[in-house]
DNA sequence: GTCTATACGCCGATAGAC
DNA sequence: GTCTATCGGCGTATAGAC
């Protein structure tokens, strides 16, 4: 296929980082830069020659940190997933479990031109890693499952008994939301859709027992 | 990247169709081929050799239908548009707007494997070109479009004031259980959120106008 | 219009100097 | 540990016989 559609011929939006000044290593340096590259571009639209030349490395020098492509890639997975975990704890240093699942709507407004510009990279991981049949697929599934864990401990909590199913559906909302405001390119669109996403949960939550 | 993790090795789920009495031109069938294989692989995976071999047509003579794979790419997206609209034309038989948006459910529950081992395939395609910038994914984009706007064409026949968010919403949770099921590879969460989804229409359908 | 052979560039990976 | 040079293979696209 001819490089105008399919690779980006421009330097990635994400330059050199390269910070004199900085201790990060090279290594680290990679790993960055290859979760910016594959998020922004895919895993296979990404050359290793791109991942060195963002992170400031020659290209043979990659090999000497990640022996092959898939060594990143599974790098990259579980620094997502580190990620993920992170996020987590954080939202559960809230109060309540309303405001618990409502941080995760904050976290998403917060990256709204990443997410509508580049979709969510976890599901762009696990689309991207999905024909491979491999290991680093289910891995990076897990990353939703670890979203959706999350949701369903917040409605139990909430005492709701459908929790399962409510968490479903919140989760396949933000995703959705995700999916077409990428698709379409249109970052008013994800923001309509968080509001209405929270305004959900609000009424969830306010809603009586069954 | 090793071939292992990027690349099937094994024949593509799709061989060769090639029916000796059929009439299809060698044209048609490599549009055909491309469709099944762009979905299944995705666009920038599948080569010109693997369209051509599942077609049964020789590798150099795809370049005589399309001169480039920028040009299948185009036909690709060209046919799944008319492929959104047939669905749409049909649905719209239906006696009634609910009986119509339940028909975009039913077509989700009778696709459940193809949506779950690849994903959608309107979705993957407006996915897939986001990077280029170009032309393509707009028209990619359109194809969502398309089914946003028919649902807002049935909520307003149904009289509901906030059509267009309703739309919305019916759409990304469509799409977000799409994109859930296919990262997690579990048809059953697809079965599950579609009913939940039908369940959903039912209810706002019968719900009394503000 | 149909087919074979091949040019040309890109990318993953390695060799080997320092 | 760091870097340069390069191999080998694949994929798009073309040349040119039939």
């Amino acid at each position: 296929m001819s490089q105008f559609l399919l690779r980006n011929q421009v330097i990635p939006l994400t330059t050199t980082l390269e910070n004199p000044n900085s201790k990060s290593t090279a290594k680290q340096r990679l790993l960055e830069a290859a979760m910016t590259l594959f998020h922004e571009q895919g895993i296979r639209t990404t050359t290793i020659a791109d991942v060195a030349l963002v992170a400031g490395v020659p290209l043979g020098n990659v090999y000497y940190h990640y022996r092959t492509k898939d060594a990143l890639v599974s790098a990259v997975i579980a620094a997502r997933h580190k990620e993920v975990q992170a996020e987590l704890e954080l939202a559960k240093c809230q109060a309540n479990p309303l405001e618990r699942l409502r941080s995760l709507v904050k976290d998403s407004q917060n990256n709204r031109e990443l997410l509508t510009a580049h979709g969510c990279p976890y599901a762009s991981l696990a689309q991207g890693l999905r024909d491979t049949g491999g290991i680093l697929a289910e891995q990076a599934g897990e990353l939703l499952r670890l979203h959706i864990e999350f949701a369903e401990q917040q409605f139990t909590i909430l005492e709701k008994p459908e929790a399962p199913a409510l968490a479903a559906d919140f989760i396949a909302k933000l995703y959705g939301a995700y999916t077409l405001a990428n698709a379409m390119n249109n970052p008013t669109f994800l923001d309509q859709q968080l509001e209405r996403i929270e305004a959900w949960l609000e009424q969830i939550a306010a809603r009586k027992k069954v």
